[in-house]
DNA sequence: CAGTGGTCTAGACCACTTT
DNA sequence: AAGTGGTCTAGACCACTGA
């Protein structure tokens, strides 16, 4: 893997972060910007740097010639929806101790839809990974990834289905998943995803319905996703357009 | 209303925004930043600025050593998740014309999570709108807002629940809406909401289940949304968290 | 009026990509 | 080697809050 040293910015928001969790600072109230400079030995802007992020992530409040002060209600959040990255960290987020099992691992050609979000041909063969994410044998979140098979370098890995995805694409097709454009959908459960959660048949859930990208912004994996609403649940802050 | 000049961060983003979706870049290569310096007479500092935001906003991508890039992806997205304010702005940006109707406006004594989310007792009265936006007498959205009555400085007023609720709460309370904690949950439509969605009962609809703060704050809104997702989906980026 | 965050500048140096 | 974005600094001035 890349070792990349943390930039003095990370550095900041990591200490903060961990002096906001502990409840270090009084009546939620943080040092001014230039004695935290001081006192870390950077210059101000990075540590407005590290403040604009940790406000943007809700974990801090910043109000012009009053001060920077910690969130409470932000800092409640467990699942930040826009940066969800790996379900089985959101799993351990949320104090679980998951685990993952894989469903089934097969080929199949590609639907008209599929394709145009993959960029490939309609009816081209495309590898599919049905996964399912438990809690104590509770099934929590099922899974769809479908890869195109022109992508793979290696033949059909045996073991492949059980990487994280991230992972998969790395190792199995020398592509680094930069970022999703995910749609969210309401949906009623059919027949097999419902067995696999152990939900009944048409019972509401949440769906994303998305498309990963690499980083030279080449679309490389279709992904669909359904949870169990009753064990995790997604929160987000929702603010004005350029605020 | 406040009328405050936009930040010349802010100026460089509109200007980069019209360009970009005017298709003036070639091949989508957006030019150097000292260049763009230069030309706009401002430091590269704030053009970062503005490429940080845009980048956020998936608008374009930045690669180190090589350049920064239109990203056609992120840029087809109408609705971003996080920065919805008001769902008028919503429809527009989906290219409808909308219309709000007012259901109904009544007091109800709080119940207990309500009135854990707003800060007050259980069983203070709360000022419930019900409203519906609409698409050419297509019902779109339908909305619950819910005040508490001791916020609200004049008696109950009959054009109220006709406002934006941040205009209603400006007006009418004098607090300033500054961001919402929303969790975002699947639902069976009840009889009425489906009703007035022109839905069938036991539909699964996607919904918002929302508390909004003002610049204090302090709670002063809770609301519940439900969408009709054929006629509206909201997309967003997701990206690893950090990156 | 003192103290806070908000905006902006000019410039240095680094890491990476491309030629 | 040249050109690009990534990080960081030091300092100026502004806008707003609160005593």
């Amino acid at each position: 893997m890349i070792t990349r040293k943390p930039s003095l910015t990370d550095q900041v928001m990591a200490y903060l972060k961990e002096r906001i969790v502990g409840g270090d600072f009084e009546e939620g109230r943080i040092p001014p910007e230039m004695e935290l400079a001081m006192d870390l030995g950077v210059s101000r802007t990075t540590i407005r740097d590290a403040f604009s992020r940790l406000e943007h992530e809700g974990i801090i409040i910043r109000r012009q010639g009053s001060g920077t002060f910690v969130n409470e209600h932000g800092l409640q959040i467990k699942s930040r929806l826009e940066d969800i990255w790996s379900y089985d960290e959101v799993l351990r987020d949320h104090g679980y101790t998951p685990s993952v099992q894989v469903l089934d691992t097969r080929t199949e050609p590609a639907g008209e839809k599929l394709a145009a979000d993959l960029g490939i041909e309609p009816g081209e063969p495309v590898l599919v990974m049905e996964k399912l994410f438990l809690e104590n044998d509770q099934p929590v979140i099922h899974t769809y990834n479908r890869v195109a098979e022109r992508l793979m370098g290696h033949p059909d890995d045996a073991a492949a289905g059980s990487l994280p995805i991230y992972e998969f694409l790395e190792r199995h097709c020398g592509r680094h998943l930069s970022y999703y454009v995910s749609e969210i959908l309401p949906v009623a459960l059919g027949a097999h995803v419902a067995a696999m959660l152990h939900l009944e048949a048409g019972t509401p859930a949440l769906s994303f319905d998305e498309v990963g990208y690499d980083e030279d912004n080449q679309p490389v994996v279709g992904a669909t996703s359904v949870f169990r609403d009753d064990l995790l649940r997604f929160r987000l802050i929702r603010r004005k357009a350029g605020a």
